[in-house]
RNA sequence: GCGGGUGUAGCUUAGUGGUAAAGUUCCAGCCUUCCAAGCUGGCCAUGUGGGUUCGAUUCCCACCACCCGCUCCA
């Protein structure tokens, strides 16, 4: 398979989870399925450590967090609430000339003098075609301006365009038509009239039921998140959290993207890892202890305290994820971070922060150095989701809070008043932006607002939304590396040494005996083995020699091979019942007694 | 979707309008007292479908997949 130049090392990454057994091609013998890829056997063990890794982290090993696991298909009105539906259909048209797509109802209206064309030939190739066009002339622009854009059109796919002389096409049917003010049929950048709009859904539709009429139509999830939010109140009434706590969830979702790109970046099938976080508005938070504490925005803040608003629980948030990173081999350096400009952000959203791995695909800034592509974004997104879901289902999705209602007695008068605005403004602009009327916008935001006085609230929320698929392709980018050596006979030789930190390594330890052929050093072997793969990934193998074998788990990212030798067997009495430890990245070796390995092993890939 | 590039064993590469070649990996055996040693044997390929032709892996067309750009996002 040739692979392009551009990018030699991911060409190898790509062969190397071909030929190791990480990733495959989806359906490869009947030529493969655009966007969908399947794990291999050493791939399925590293993406289940990292999704063990991950929950354990967030539930089992905090008090604050709980676990769901949801359907993919649900309810489509959810995706009506969420927005989805909405967004993920937008209308998008192309510009014919430069081939760049904008979206049908955010193009920048353009005023002028449109020039219609019918076609062009070429003196010098006898090449013709027709074709209209018509081009939008900006007021004080020369008409030439236009003629040059309606022959590089008409060039495209012509054997001047070759030859470079295309810009002498003689250009037929020129007409200048009725001024636009304030169109949107052309495009801002080049000027020539965009293709009709076409839509593009990005969901995966699909139909409950046998009768597959339109009334039956379902999605696969885009996204696992709003399950959580959906199934808000029945996990707050029986997990026996207040807010603030959190939902985490792992599971497949689905987009048909218009361009699955760079290996399994960009999927059509691809998993995620989401923690909804819930946290008291920060009017609750003032209400309550008179303040909201704030944080640097680098950095740890620590161990949570009562009156953290979304501010430091983002910050918080943003960097118990690195420290995630970090623990399982992406230090910082191979990271980036983008926090989001307020264009960017959505109209509901806080505040931003996505982390970034340095792909080698990845693009470079001015500096020449590797931007990054998105592994999780960390958003404060405000009280959107559970308000949204609120309107939508007609059911409360706030919660009540005796800490608010005492808390709030005591408050005077002037406080009650501040925060009760505070509290109605937010409520009334997120009503407003979504499209109530204002009256009953007013309305409702002023009974959201007594409310709160009565020490209910929706929470507001952080979301930490990682993709586990773009991590795994992270972890074996960051894990790729080469040793070059020449043996006696000076032939060089590169191998492959995956350098996998050893929590999220497929196989944890690899078990030798030193030599096939000796029975008794097999049988100690196998006995070794046997008393380990219960307790963690290991692998037994006698083929080949030695060094062989210990290649062979280099390459898996294998951080630690156990060998039975002659010593074991008690060939130097004081070495009776040891083994060597080899390391997989310097090839190190030590001694240890058998009885001691579950512990020293346990120690390190866990 | 549009434009550009690429498709030969698991991998890396030869080659040809007339039986498809090699290295490596892999499997089996022998041998081997710690880093892809050696010997013997073995398995495996022209992405798919049409067309031209006596004959196509080679030439043509379509499709599929992969890579790059536009676009989008976890």
């Amino acid at each position: 398979m040739a692979e392009p130049k551009e990018h030699p090392l991911m060409e190898k990454i790509v062969s190397l989870c071909k030929r190791r057994g990480f990733i495959f091609q989806s359906s490869e013998i009947y030529g493969g399925i655009n966007g969908f890829w399947d794990y291999g056997p050493l791939g399925a063990e590293l993406k289940r450590n990292v999704k063990e890794l991950w929950w354990t982290g967030m539930t089992r090993k905090r008090d604050d967090v709980v676990g769901l696991e949801a359907t993919i298909i649900m309810a489509p009105q959810i995706w009506r609430a969420s927005g989805h539906v909405d967004t993920f259909a937008d209308l998008m048209r192309e510009c014919p000339l430069t081939k760049k797509r904008v979206r049908a109802d955010q193009v920048e209206p353009q005023s002028g003098t449109p020039i219609r064309f019918t076609g062009a030939d070429s003196k010098i190739s006898g090449w013709k075609v027709e074709r209209n066009i018509r081009v939008l002339l900006s007021n004080g622009e020369h008409i030439e301006h236009a003629r040059r854009k309606a022959r590089e059109f008409f060039a495209i796919g012509s054997v001047d365009s070759k030859t470079g002389d295309w810009y002498q096409l003689e250009l037929k049917g020129e007409i200048a038509e009725a001024p636009v003010v304030d169109s949107v049929d052309f495009h801002p950048e080049s000027g020539v009239e965009l293709g009709e709009a076409r839509p593009f859904n990005l969901m995966f539709k699909t139909y409950v039921g046998p009768t597959a009429t339109e009334d039956d139509v379902a999605y696969l999830r885009p996204e696992t998140a709003q399950a959580i939010f959906a199934q808000f109140k029945n996990v707050l009434e029986t997990c026996r959290q207040k807010v603030p706590f959190g939902i985490a969830q792992v599971g497949k979702a689905f987009r048909n993207e218009v361009t699955p790109r760079n290996f399994t970046f960009r999927s059509r099938e691809f998993e995620q890892m989401e923690l909804e976080f819930f946290i008291k508005p920060d009017e609750v938070i003032e209400a309550i202890y008179g303040n909201v504490a704030t944080v640097p925005e680098t950095g740890h803040p620590g161990e949570p305290l009562p009156n953290w608003g979304w501010q430091a629980w983002h910050q918080y948030w943003v960097d118990e994820r690195v420290r995630f990173y970090e623990g399982i081999g992406l230090s910082r350096q191979t990271l980036g971070f983008h926090r989001q400009t307020p264009v960017e952000l959505a109209h509901y959203a806080r505040a931003c922060v996505d982390i970034l791995f340095k792909f080698p695909f990845s693009k470079r800034n001015e500096q020449g150095e590797l931007i990054g592509e998105e592994l999780e974004g960390i958003a404060a997104r405000s009280d959107f989701d559970l308000s949204q879901h609120e309107r939508f289902s007609g059911k409360p999705m706030g919660v009540f809070d005796e800490d608010l209602r005492t808390a709030w007695g005591k408050l005077d008068e002037t406080k009650k008043a501040e925060l009760s605005n505070r509290y109605y403004e937010a409520r009334l602009k997120y009503l407003t932006k979504s499209g109530v009327e204002v009256e009953k916008a007013a309305r409702d935001a002023k009974e959201d607002a007594d409310n709160l006085a009565k020490g209910q609230y929706i929470p507001h929320v952080i979301e930490p939304s990682a993709g586990v698929d773009r991590l795994i392709l992270a972890l074996v980018a960051n894990a790729y590396s080469e040793a070059t050596s020449t043996d006696d006979k000076g032939k060089s030789e590169t191998r492959v040494i995956m350098k996998f930190h050893p929590r999220v390594a497929p196989i944890k330890v690899g078990v030798f005996p030193l030599l096939k052929n000796k029975p008794e050093l097999v049988a100690k072997a196998r006995e070794v083995f046997q008393s380990l793969r219960g307790l963690m990934m290991a692998f037994y193998d006698d083929g080949g020699a030695i060094g062989r074998r210990y290649a062979r788990q280099d390459e898996a990212g294998t951080p630690f091979c156990v060998t039975i030798d002659f010593d074991t067997l008690g060939e130097k009495p004081e070495l009776l019942n040891t083994v060597t430890i080899r390391h997989r990245d310097d090839g190190r070796q030590e001694r240890l007694p058998i009885s001691e390995l579950p512990g020293w092993l346990t120690a390190r890939v866990f």
